[in-house]
DNA sequence: GCAATATATCCGCATAGACGGATTAAGTCA
DNA sequence: TGACTTAATCCGTCTATGCGGATATATTGC
């Protein structure tokens, strides 16, 4: 119950939904969630790392990379939140326009963010 | 967006999602709730009157007494949490338990809890 | 109008968490 | 090891909101 909330809690704010609605296309690292929101740094970790400790999204190091991407495997809660939002976030104007940033990122969905600003 | 943050938020508190809980049963006043959640009324209102604002309840005036129920007609975000909630609260013990303390108070499913206690 | 009841709002206090710059930690490569 | 890159954490500041007792408002019935 109070696991519940906590859920919810994470997904109240404007940012982390944005963070999830761009996780929706696949997994992508702190850098890349930098360019395409145009937030700094410390806040996109600090809320990557609110949404790890929620159980929302899980990390996977790759050298200096920390790729993060929706998980998998949580309650019967956190299945039914991501399926909802996988239908309500892409009917929004701002996600959608996220994920037009993404495709610019990756014009040919293969070349890294990372790589071509060389970070 | 922002809307939707803010609708999360709503349902990102403990007590919130036990009132939504109950209101899953149907029409409750504030002094049944008061009497089943076991919190003073200051605290009920104010929890309410975050509900209505979120869009999530509506209320209805009889006389003196104040009932609210789940809203309806919002937009798909609130269809599609409303549904997630009926599914996914229900299985939580502590909305059960708040059921059969609802049940207690309507023994027959008829007699309003304001009658039986003169408020 | 007045008393009684149900509810909403006010109040002061306490905690959570958002922010972004600065610092620290972790990993890579020469 | 040391320079460099990426990401996590720290810091002070600020706003939102939780709490519950006290007070204000709204409605009813006499």
């Amino acid at each position: 119950m109070k696991a519940a909330a906590q859920t919810f809690k994470a997904l109240s704010d404007d940012t982390r939904l944005r963070i999830l609605g761009l996780l929706l296309e696949g997994e992508l690292c702190v850098c890349e969630l930098m360019a395409i929101l145009g937030l700094p740094q410390s806040t996109i970790s600090r809320h990557l790392a609110y949404l790890k400790h929620s159980g929302l999204v899980d990390d996977r190091r790759e050298g200096v990379w920390m790729h993060y991407r929706l998980a998998e495997g949580g309650g019967a809660l956190h299945k039914d939140l991501l399926d909802l939002l996988q239908k309500d976030l892409l009917a929004m104007p701002r996600v959608r326009e996220d994920h037009e940033t993404l495709r610019k990122y990756f014009p040919e969905r293969a070349a890294k963010i990372c790589l071509e600003r060389s970070c």
